[in-house]
DNA sequence: TTCGAAGTGGGGAATTGTGGGGTAACAATT
DNA sequence: AATTGTTACCCCACAATTCCCCACTTCGAA
């Protein structure tokens, strides 16, 4: 299986279309054929896109399907399935991002991919970089989470 | 199998006839050559529409057919079968959405198509839009719903 | 310095979404 | 039964987007 890990500052030129990280390319291609799903993450205040290969999404997509169509059980499936759209890669290695994605997330020029493990995250990168400022966090909630592991 | 996932915004025009998404349209017409039932939710106070490929209307059909004549049960059968109209695609792939079923989920020009898996879901943009607000779902309750599923 | 790989930009053809006219089918009314 | 009006379905046409190809440039490694 795949791993996702690390950064890449990227632009998104005026047709939506984005550089996948070259050295993701290879192993996307030999485990699913470069076929991605592009979709919103869990909860509607964050503005930021999740990128899965086609195999982690599948996997995705049956624990939603198997929720009750109930309350936020709902809610999270119609956002997430509701939201997800094929990608596939163009030979340059870009996918081109649905115009309907690129303001919920809104994205414009300057993008940051931030790799997670299992997937990869899509921020337009002034977003990122707020996200990211030591204030979004309280120092005692990040002691607590820190107790829970060891690094 | 056919999926159905991603959200496409587009418009219903004056004769009320609404493009289906290109992508669904070959899938759809090798499955069951585009034949499509198309009907209400089953919850009475949501304002949208739903379209099943026939094989899967038939599933659902199914079970309806299997549950007791009384009270709710028969007031969802009642409800899902009596709304049920069949659908085709005119040689430009729209369909074409019954006079009754349009103002039953009040839509007017601006249309949402929603994938959600088995199903396309049809509402009016504009409520697709304050249905899928955040403040339509407690930041607790999401929380709760997240723990059960890995993303 | 040269080479190759990676990211970026853009031209042009094909596809998609949208609008509208014309005609056939159907229903309702006279 | 004839007439009118409405609806549905065919066709064509236009505009915008997407897709495919080629090319430039930057950067790091040999």
């Amino acid at each position: 299986m795949i791993s996702f890990s690390g950064t890449d500052l990227l632009t998104m030129d005026t047709k939506g279309r984005v550089a996948v990280p070259a050295r993701y390319r290879q192993p996307l291609s030999e485990l699913c054929g470069a076929r991605l799903k592009i979709t919103v993450p869990a909860k509607p205040t964050d503005r930021l896109l999740v990128l899965y290969p086609l195999p982690e999404w599948e996997h995705v997509q049956a624990q939603l399907k198997a929720l009750p169509s109930t309350g936020p059980y709902e809610f999270l499936k119609r956002r997430i399935v509701g939201h997800a759209k094929d990608i596939e890669l163009d030979k340059q290695g870009r996918m081109l991002v649905p115009p309907e994605l690129r303001d919920a997330a809104q994205l414009d020029q300057r993008i940051a991919i931030v790799g997670q493990i299992n997937k990869l995250e899509i921020w337009s990168e002034p977003l990122y970089r707020a996200a990211m400022a030591p204030e979004q966090v309280s120092a005692e909630d990040l002691e607590a989470a820190l107790a829970e592991v060891s690094l």
